[in-house]
RNA sequence: CGAGGUGAACAGACGAUCGCGUGCCUGAUGGCAUGAGGAAAGUCCGGGCACCACAGGGCAAGGGUGCCGGCUAACGGCCGGUGGAGGCGACUCCAAGGAGAGUGCAACAGAAAUAAACCGCUGCUUUCGGGCAGUAAGGAUGGAAAGGCGAGGUAAGAGCUCACCCGGGAACCAGGUAACUGAUUCCUGCUGUAAACCCCACCCGGUGCAAGAUGCAAUGGAGGCAAGACGGCGGCCCGCCGCGUUCUCCGCAAUCGCUUGAGCCGUGCGGUAACGCACGGCCUGGAUAGAUGAUCGUCCAGUACAGAACCCGGCUUAUGGUCACGCUCGCUCC
RNA sequence: GGCUCCGUUGUCUAGAGGCCUAGGACGCGGCCCUCUCAAGGCUGAAACACGGGUUCGAAUCCCGUCGGAGCUG
């Protein structure tokens, strides 16, 4: 995922977590605030694990976003993991980012089918 | 075969597809190269580097280290020895100066804790209850009780005397660079604790890459100070300097710092070793919400602990299987 | 990343080498009182973060782990 779909600075993420909408599941917390850009934040606190874990958490989630970047509407989106999401396998990861996009309704066509989109 | 001891290297490999960071090339799509560790960790030490302070000096405080020699940029690290402790052994561990400079502390128990008379023993005396004197051989306590044992000696005893043993100190001799070891003579019998204060020897300015530098914007805002005050000086003193063109504090983002270094590999030489020297070869992360993931295939089918954030040298801690030994002990067989 | 500090019953704490078999308050359990509850009285359980070392003796001193706070852009 390239740097400028990254979003970065704390103040944005703060921005996120006052303005933004929210739901979760069990592994993972997905906040979306509207905004003209297309950006996404990854949080994975200390909770998690150590910083393997938590480096590999991170690089599991954003690939797991990276086919749908062509098919939400722009915003900024905050993905936080939670305690559980360090067991989880790469395919339950997968199913849950998808899930919780459709239910934010972020899809621009109604698809929700991964996998059959180019970038 | 079992139980150990010491040491060493490795940290899955290769090949596809998509994706990420950096560098180079390209007009561009893109292409090529490269991309976490032995501990990157804890932040326990030592440095480099950067800024601040510093004419210079003295005193004091605080902190650290502590057998000897060597290595190193330096170290509280490493190597080799000495001494002590543990183990049948291979071997391992040790903050290991000074208690004869001084002060403090040693609860409880015990008569008594650095100083001695509770019981006992002996002598004298007695109003027969005891009192006085001598005595550390015996007694129970305690971590520690005034060296141990034997003989002489005595009223009873006692290093009071003697022989042997144990410990300490001094002198001298031999070996060793030294710590120290061994021998002789003389003196002596002194509790422990310095990871209690302390003494001795040596070392230490402070802050830390969020250090700091550059450029852009702004040329700002707030405050102190008209004096024997303020600042340098963040402990004190001497001394020196500055002082209205003065002093202190306060902004956002970017770039640099940022990776070639006490570097790594190989060979030879010196050294018991740590290590050093010479020659040849190599370039090997630099991110800034923070780069290594996903799907497959093959192979000992099984990957533990774990992620750089300025950089090195150590220590400590976490952890997987493997190998070597002309290392040890035990059992069995030939 | 850097720096500083702290770990004692369920909670807040006292302690500063031996008085500690660790004290106090709140809380908890049991009994008494009451028609019942509260209050009150009696009583009980419950802790030195972990591992080594110094010392005759460690919650205390030293070292190392583990955990938790705070400051700093």
């Amino acid at each position: 995922m390239e740097r400028c779909y990254r979003l970065q600075k704390n103040r944005a993420f703060q921005y996120v977590y006052r303005k933004g909408h929210s739901c979760a599941c069990r592994n993972l917390v997905l906040l979306l605030a509207p905004g003209r850009e297309k950006k996404v934040g990854f949080s994975v606190s200390k909770k998690v694990g150590n910083a393997v874990t938590r480096n590999k958490v991170k690089r599991r989630l954003r690939e797991c976003f990276r086919p749908h970047l062509g098919d939400v509407k722009n915003g900024l989106y905050v993905i936080v993991a939670r305690p559980a999401a360090a067991e989880a396998t790469f395919d339950t990861l997968r199913k849950d980012v998808a899930y919780l996009l459709k239910k934010q309704q972020a899809f621009l066509h109604e698809q929700g089918t991964e996998g059959n989109r180019a970038r």
